[in-house]
DNA sequence: AGCGTTATTGTAAACGTTTCCGTTATTGTA
DNA sequence: TACAATAACGGAAACGTTTACAATAACGCT
């Protein structure tokens, strides 16, 4: 409780409390001797830096804010755990936010987290219309972005080749033999989204099938949607053979969806994802998907970031990283 | 870049800077007038107020830590969510640390976290043998765990009540006719686990039914122990008619095992988990559990953080939530 | 007219550090 | 022996707020 400052251990060690904070901070302008004496003198006292004083005068915080769209998703909880404990190492904090997609709950603690002197902010844009309001926010604090270019101005950003992976995705579906691919998506203006809907529609067109596209009303990818998506799709006539997700969360809902409806995967229909979440892999889902190498994009982004706030002046960088193909058993070749 | 201070909006409004302070603020001594036209001026030179210099001298700084051990556990990124919505809620940003299940870990992002002066933290204990060393820990700032009370000390806790879940979930298994339950759990001196534990122990007691145990050499509950429990535990001869897991993730590890080696679920054996997190509710899944209210349990514990920060001194505070018992597809009835 | 209130504003100290600069004592060098 | 250089330390300002206190002005009252 009466928290012991450095004045107080100046205090009892008859010594001014700059040679306290030099004893500390491990200058070389003090002797070997006053150092071992405060140093034991501090453990003694229970004393214990205030960051926050310390952040006033060195006018940076060690900290880093994130702001994510949901932690109910794996695909951001398990970038969050990446996330902080790589900064960590690098000695940040990380003040967390959620912003449930909602974008104007992604502008304001973004402007909140820059009230609090955050050094720097990663965001996982929750992918909305159009991001020019944040482009006054972003110039207030270094920011990296996990997730493609938004379509509105420069950035700096992290994150796989959405559009390759779809690519991957839909040239594997195909050379199983499948010619009618339902694309199952997430509402497009998210660039992410915009981006993985792209690879299937060009993939498409390079291999003349024609595509089919069914998109949901909500932004975000989660089990719901797909469960809602699916069960919508499968009370209906249909005769695609495949069904391509957006998403992990979104091909899981599906595939609850195709269980009730009694639909097997990937007898009747095969089903793919994209993100790999740790639960694909499980037995009972055993879902093909589209890696992102989330421990890569995690530490790619803290480094970035770092970069940013050592140097903010720096032109804008970008990293795309490749996605990989995840071979399981929701998708089946099509016999002739 | 060059950030405005309220030094700075006092100059150009010609007047000093409490006056400024004093129109953010919302004091009731400055008219109305100079308030609307300082708030104007702070608008358009765009003033950000600086929160680390409000915590220096308000002492507070509106940030609790969050410690858990992990994020790619639902159960935790579930709860951790609702923490960081409420908080907000309450005024409150997250400082959030990954323990990693590492007792050593745990201690020192305690210590950074006071040294980062939270005015609170809530801690997801990992459950390591003894918490005396935390016992220093947690006299320097309020703190409330989530999980029920360590052995060593008194404290503030919340938690649903893991005796009674696991009285409800072995009773429940035993109506459905089961007499040889295996109780597969993770390493004991975890006081929740031992809690869990010990509501089966006692409950085969009543019961006359003759416990089996089989406990991890981890502490942490994750798929991969149950996985790896199961795999050598289905390898092996067994005739339990079901087995009783310490937690979700445990038993969906269990059921990739399960799956693996053959046996089916629930028409060879019957499996029960502990948490209710999402996953489990999945067609695929579909796992009978016992259902923890994280809502209600992360709204509860940052109220009962507040408390204790208003009121330190107050005496130390419980909250035990009752379980309930979840009925999916993973447990069948013994045909006579 | 004089005086006590009240409303509004200014002054300055304080929060706990870091760091620049100056001071003293000690040492080395000529 | 004298002087410069160095080592070790103290003093004090600064970081951007809040707030206790003082000051001023305006007003109402007798």
């Amino acid at each position: 409780m009466p928290t012991v400052t450095l004045k107080d251990v100046a205090k009892v060690a008859g010594v001014s409390y700059a040679t306290v904070s030099r004893a500390l901070s491990g200058s070389p302008e003090i002797s070997e001797e006053t150092r071992r004496r405060i140093l034991k003198l501090c453990k003694e006292m229970g004393y214990t830096p205030n960051s926050v004083a310390r952040s006033m005068v060195k006018r940076h915080t060690d900290i880093m804010g994130l702001i994510v769209p949901s932690l109910n998703n794996p695909f951001m909880s398990e970038l969050t755990a990446h996330l902080e404990i790589y900064a960590r190492t690098r000695g940040y904090n990380l003040m967390v936010c959620n912003s449930s997609y909602d974008y104007d709950l992604e502008k304001e603690v973004f402007s909140l987290l820059v009230g609090r002197q955050v050094d720097g902010i990663i965001m996982i844009p929750a992918g909305h219309e159009s991001y020019e309001p944040l482009n006054a926010l972003t110039s207030q604090v270094p920011t990296v972005f996990i997730s493609e270019n938004m379509k509105d101005y420069p950035e700096n950003y992290v994150s796989v080749d959405n559009h390759r992976g779809m690519q991957i995705a839909t040239e594997y579906l195909y050379s199983l033999g499948h010619r009618s691919i339902l694309y199952f998506g997430a509402r497009s203006d998210s660039k992410t989204h915009q981006l993985r809907l792209d690879g299937y529609l060009s993939t498409c067109e390079k291999l003349s099938i024609e595509p089919h596209v069914l998109r949901s009303s909500y932004t975000r990818s989660s089990r719901e949607v797909g469960y809602a998506m699916g069960g919508e799709y499968f009370s209906r006539p249909h005769q695609e053979t495949a069904i391509l997700c957006a998403a992990d969360m979104l091909a899981i809902g599906v595939m609850q969806a195709a269980f009730e409806a009694g639909v097997r995967i990937p007898k009747d229909v095969s089903l793919m994802g994209f993100d790999n979440i740790s639960f694909s892999a499980l037995p009972q889902i055993d879902l093909t998907t589209v890696n992102q190498p989330f421990q890569q994009m995690a530490i790619a982004a803290v480094d970035m970031l770092l970069e940013r706030i050592k140097n903010p002046a720096a032109a804008h960088a970008k990293l795309i990283l490749p996605p990989s193909l995840i071979e399981r058993k929701s998708c089946r070749a099509l016999g002739k």
